[in-house]
DNA sequence: ACGCTATGTCAACAAGTGATTACAAAAAAA
DNA sequence: TTTTTTTGTAATCACTTGTTGACATAGCGT
């Protein structure tokens, strides 16, 4: 690729705008935390998918922890998944981590599960898990022990994905997935429901 | 500190055997994957501690990987959680992670879990899951759909501990511990026993 | 038009990584 | 003993990491 001296596209600088700028970095963020976990998320992959110079990530986060900090806790959600009749909770979770085909370029919950055993990430994720995440499910479990079973739900759900999707355990022991997704949906509904175990 | 010259005990060097010196970097790779997970544990931290020159690692395993590869997998075992009756596996297997002080230096489960993530070190985690883990637990369970309960056994107990000791989330949610350890129990010992949702 | 400041660029640093090489010396073989 | 092989040491390589400081300049206030 000989062409060194002539008609390069002088590669033109970016528009200044400070808050599209931060905006493009945490949105890069996210997608490559979500991809890589925090620790194999380098600095200089985040701020090339942002279109960005590296620098700006310092200067806007302060560092690459400030940046995992205000990029994924915030979007740590499962109101999707409450919205509904708790019925039919079970289901809807099974089936929303079953044999699913990552559509969105970001997951949350896979970002979670990927920078879980980061030392840096972990305390940062602990806060906004049990607030944003724990915490809303269990108040809409009824019966006794809910924080408990909210806490075993997200477990079971983080586990799920951990072993499914990163170590593809599913895939390697030939489970039957229709039943495996039916398995999940049950034990997530007995959770869900009134515990069994204690009256 | 100023000892610099004189009477230096020259540290003498290592008895010559590789048996001994290649096994020392063995249980040493182990404590610190299971400490650290595979991308945050480095070389010279674990020839330090098998008291080892780090190219010794490279001599007698060929590379990081290599040296992982015949640490951790062959430890990956719950026959200790499978010896006994089937009937008290939800209690035995709560008791063992619930509120558990880490006694042993090692444990695999915890570098399976802190490891999982590793791009390098997934695979070789994988095939060694499903043959030791959940092949034999599926052997011992009853009724319909064993391997996928198999599965979802192991993805409980490998997410509970990593949101029980890697996030502290049951901490963090002021979750009552014996009430967490009866649910735990209860959820696993539902999947032990027969399908309840499958004929 | 001016200057000033916010914004972006560039090059470099210090520290860390896994891996490799050349060499020393103990142990084994001759 | 002499030679050869095995084992351990030390220095260094090539590379990546997050971070920083010096510099350039766009764009706004005056």
């Amino acid at each position: 690729m000989g062409n060194a001296s002539a008609h390069e596209t002088p590669p033109e600088p970016r528009k200044r705008d400070a808050a599209a700028t931060a905006a493009a970095i945490l949105e890069a963020a996210r997608v490559v935390f979500g991809e890589r976990g925090y620790d194999a998320a380098g600095t200089r992959e985040i701020a090339e998918r942002a279109q960005v110079n590296v620098a700006l990530i310092n200067r806007y986060f302060g560092s690459k922890e400030g940046l995992f900090a205000q990029a994924v806790p915030p979007t740590l959600d499962i109101s999707p998944l409450l919205d509904g009749d708790m019925a039919s909770f079970g289901e809807r979770a099974a089936s929303l981590f079953v044999g699913k085909v990552m559509q969105a370029d970001y997951d949350p919950l896979v970002a979670l599960v990927r920078s879980a055993t980061s030392q840096d990430a972990a305390p940062l994720l602990r806060k906004a898990l049990s607030t944003q995440v724990i915490a809303p499910l269990a108040e809409r479990l009824d019966g006794a022990n809910a924080t408990e079973r909210a806490n075993l739900i997200v477990s079971h759900l983080a586990g799920f994905h951990l072993m499914a999707n990163l170590l593809g355990t599913a895939e390697a022991t030939q489970a039957d997935l229709p039943a495996l997704r039916a398995e999940l949906a049950a034990t997530l509904q007995a959770l869900a429901e009134t515990s069994p175990s204690v009256d």
